[in-house]
DNA sequence: ATGCTAATAT
DNA sequence: TATATTAGCA
């Protein structure tokens, strides 16, 4: 492979005459404009340059990751090339030499035209930058699209069959940072889409007020970060979201395959949800004793079907058993009941978020609850939750696992 | 409507 | 392969 290597790119130091020392852009800048001669300089930017090429492409693949980085390795190649420009440009007119700023700030402007002569580096090096670019749009707008339409998909999803639901969940930024990345995507827009109710539930409409929450079930999903999980959203406050329609010109027609079978998106039980669903059944009176109806009603969750909530009693049922619950029993063990069902929130699940503290900043998620209509500001730390937290519960230790 | 099982997706 | 979730049936 070396062999493929151009010179330049060589990172054998023996071809240099020094030993080299890696420098920040600025001290490199600096040293090189202590040089007279001009053609010197330009050797010297010149294969600065390469150095800084060779490393790009070398995080060329990690380049989602480190976005940040690429960024600023094209920043300081696009000022080392500026330099190199105005040395060989200087040469031509070594008379202006002196003249010649030397801005390092000036980063943004890059010209390309190499005088290199037309090699193929300019050609690499311009197809480099606009593939990272591109590559940078890429994943914004497929962050948007995440974030937004969901529907759009990428790669292989399942069916959408969406049709009647906006898509939209917002995720809870606290439980979301995967290790994949995509970790200092800005949340901001979240999007609580207005809430629809789809299907017309009966149940929450009684209620007063209410913020309930809208929930969605996430359209589809990437192969890689996908699951995202629906958060709640609160009904009042959407509104925005019609914006979404970033159809990005992603090219997420890729594998729609949609099956024929409109089979249901799985419903993804956010660590919220989940709350909310112990929460109700705590007040219905256990797990055994509740009925899915009713703790839906009681969640007070747009969007959540009957069956959806069946079925999750029916795990949270299976797993309770096997665990027995001590519950309220002072020995109560936090520890299996709670491990367990962590596990089910395999939305957040790589959700250690690093403040341990307050441990849940997640969502303005107020439960409608005349009944503890206290802490609304302060809503995040604690949990309104009383029951929960008097309850020594089992279950759900979800807010933080240090 | 609820509970259980089979089917299916992840 | 195991598990989670959905679909269907009683």
């Amino acid at each position: 492979m070396g062999s493929l290597i151009p010179p330049e790119l060589n990172l054998d130091c023996s071809l240099t005459s020094e030993t080299w020392v890696p420098k920040t852009t600025g001290e490199f800048l600096a040293e090189v404009s202590r040089i007279q001669s001009a053609s010197e300089k330009v050797l010297k930017l010149d294969h600065y340059v390469s150095r800084l090429q060779d490393e790009m492409k070398k995080i060329d693949a990690f380049k989602r990751e480190l976005p940040l980085c690429m960024l600023l390795l094209n920043d300081a190649i696009a000022r080392v090339k500026e330099e190199l420009m105005r040395c060989k440009k200087s040469k031509a007119e070594p008379v202006l030499e002196e003249f010649i700023p030397l801005k390092k700030s000036s980063a943004g402007e890059e010209k390309d035209e190499k005088i290199e002569g037309g090699k193929e580096e300019d050609i690499v090096n311009r197809s480099e930058k606009m593939n990272w670019m591109s590559s940078v749009q890429l994943w914004n707008s497929d962050y948007d699209c995440y974030l937004s339409d969901p529907k759009l998909d990428s790669n292989k999803k399942r069916k959408e069959e969406a049709v009647n639901r906006p898509a939209m969940d917002d995720l809870f930024p606290s439980s979301k940072n995967r290790a994949t990345g995509r970790a200092f995507a800005p949340f901001k827009g979240c999007a609580n889409f207005p809430v629809v109710s789809p299907m017309g539930k009966e149940g929450r409409d009684e209620l007063p007020g209410p913020p309930s929450l809208s929930l969605r079930t996430p359209e589809i999903k990437n192969s890689k970060d996908e699951i995202y999980c629906s958060g709640l959203s609160s009904k009042s406050s959407s509104s925005r979201s019609g914006s979404s329609s970033a159809t990005n010109g992603q090219s997420n027609s890729k594998t729609v395959h949609q099956q024929n079978t409109a089979r249901k998106q799985r419903r993804c039980w956010s660590p919220e949800l989940h709350r909310r669903f112990v929460n109700a059944l705590q007040h219905l009176g256990g797990a055994q004793a509740a009925t899915p109806k009713q703790i839906r009603e009681l969640m007070q969750v747009d969007g959540l079907t009957n069956d959806e909530v069946k079925s999750h009693l029916q795990k949270y049922r299976l797993h309770t058993r096997k665990v027995p619950p001590t519950t309220s029993t002072s020995t109560n063990q936090p520890v299996l009941l709670g491990g367990l069902w962590m596990s089910q929130e395999q939305c957040g699940e790589s959700s250690k978020r690093s403040n341990s503290q307050s441990g849940s900043p997640q969502g303005p998620l107020h439960l409608p609850g005349s009944s503890r209509g206290t802490s609304i500001t302060g809503g995040d730390s604690m949990e309104d939750e009383d029951d929960e937290k008097s309850e020594s519960h089992n279950y759900l230790s979800g807010r933080d696992d240090v």
